[in-house]
DNA sequence: CATGAATGAGTGTTCATTCAT
DNA sequence: TATGAATGAACACTCATTCAT
């Protein structure tokens, strides 16, 4: 007795349009009808969905996010050891970008431009890296990591595999098992006492 | 066979709007008509000192680009042992991030956004820091730096300058001289062998 | 499931908008602007009918031209004489030229600006006077019309009616049915054996 | 002791550069801009010579039309016979329109664009045919020439020759001496008594 | 729920003409 | 006389969004 009701099926496959148009084409090439034949829908059915075209955008964004932390977490727990855990999430994150790739250049680029994502949603996109943010707290009260703002930690360990993916990207690098195991040696130096 | 002779003055205006444009309203509204406004002249004088609105960019970021290595590398000479020569220009870089505020973020969401500038230009932007790249290489012969690809030397002690001017923007976190020091510490952790 | 269709009189509208103001002003002043304002639409809405202005004048023409000879083989049958045969056609290229006097108008010009329409809009367009050719070419057979090219044929009988309507329009000379004789004579005259 | 005056040279470059672009472009394809690019003179310099582009497209039809004229009545006299002196004239024509090229091209659409020429111009450039019309006023008063309107004798035997040039332009068809002479006698059978 | 037609406001760009030298 | 810079008004066309079904 299905009743008849919003169709999820095209509520993703309008994500996915707009996912794949902006990340290839560039925000101000990713026009509604675009999206919607893409999608495989009429332009008036993305109102159904969606509020308008930032909203559209705004949900992309966190459901992103969302995925992105699904990922950055997975096999975390509280009892690892912090330099343990620590390497857990950022190989997740790494990975992350290396096989998420639409979603990792999307979440890229709405951190980087200030004007692409409102600032209510980025505020609630924030809170994903919460257990990271613990995880860095409890190693700061061990004495294991620096006592330096989370900005900074995120600055010298996170914030450079957007770089690194994004050359790979372009084909001017390549993030091998041994550049990884590199990367991270470079990350864990700079933020460990 | 006077005539009145194409001023430079108008130029850098249109080049300042732009630049002002779109990094408070996003290259998507940053019209030619509102530049025109904002640097005073008719839509059509525009095209008398561009070619057309890919131009005009590509023009900022590479004057944009050349600015900032003046910036990166004021005071630097060979004759600088490699710390200090490279303290000397990652101090200089973070103070380009500092002052020249709405240069460094332009650039920024130009390195970060695929679709902005065209492949031509960013290929010519890239040569800027070739004295950098010199001085790693340097370093890695004299075996004080670790002998990994550059992107990740970029990665780990440039770039991460970027989300902190960025996070400084957004008033999350202040880059005070301590925090900079810190940063630096944590940058030359990351690479030094 | 259920939308508006498109309406053919939007389209119709739109056609003899262009038709008028081509007709009136020129190809050089008919912009997309007038004819959405003369046709009652948006300008946006000609793009929901036509890919582009030059699309809009190709089919203008070769609606204007299926018109012209559904008009010049009326009444036409294989089983008339040569002369009686060629006459009728002849009249009713006339009468065309005499009532539908916008489209002749409009035909004309584009026949004779070289930029106006597009090599292939104009071969399609060419194909209307099929039987007639045959005509001249069974005359020929019979030994009733010179054998010269179609080319002379049609520049001594049809083309003389161009300039002659041309003339009626700026109220030179009027095509009086005694005129019309007299021209019809001069046609079979130039090309009969 | 030259005093500087306006350059003819200037002069006739400008008109010769838009009798070039207005054939091969079009007249909406033939922006000030060119025409003063292709006479390599500037924009400005244009204004000093015509006082707008109507003016200058004016007085290039009358010059053209001064020398279609001086070519058309090459060698005539009142003294030649009605047969031969029009046969010279249309052959004089028929040459221009062979030889002459661009310029009869350009009279052609002058000629069956109603918005191109305004009437003045127009009225002035029909006084160029003059002769002609006294020739075959002559030749009616001598009964050797149908008594009908001029306009008429016009249409059978000077404009065909637009629709021959027209198409061996086009190289649907070519004008050689044999055809001429089948196109001379369809005209001469058309006018006769 | 879903649609394609419809649109007003806007886009980047061009043009005939004028300005200042 | 001659110029290249400068421009307001326009141009063909697009877009996010709404309408009518």
């Amino acid at each position: 007795m299905a009743k008849r009701t919003k169709s999820n099926e095209k509520r993703i496959a309008l994500l996915n349009a707009t996912l794949h148009l902006v990340n290839n084409n560039g925000f101000h090439d990713a026009p509604m009808s675009k999206i919607a034949k893409m999608a495989d829908v009429s332009p008036a059915t993305i109102y159904i969905y969606f509020a308008n075209k930032q909203d559209l955008i705004n949900q992309l964004y966190l459901e992103s996010k969302a995925s992105f932390s699904d990922y950055a977490f997975k096999d975390y727990s509280l009892n690892l050891a912090i330099k343990t855990g620590f390497e857990l999430i950022w190989r997740n994150i790494a990975n992350f970008k290396l096989t998420q790739v639409e979603e990792a250049v999307f979440l890229s680029q709405c951190d980087n431009i200030t004007t692409m994502i409102d600032e209510t949603s980025r505020q609630k996109g924030l809170k994903n890296l919460q257990p990271l943010l613990d995880l860095w707290e409890r190693g700061q009260k061990e004495g294991v990591i620096k006592s330096i703002s989370p900005y900074l930690l995120y600055a010298y360990t996170i914030y450079p595999l957007a770089f690194l993916m994004t050359m790979q990207q372009r084909n001017n690098f390549e993030l091998t098992e041994k550049n990884l195991t590199i990367a991270f040696e470079s990350a864990w130096n700079s933020i460990k006492v």
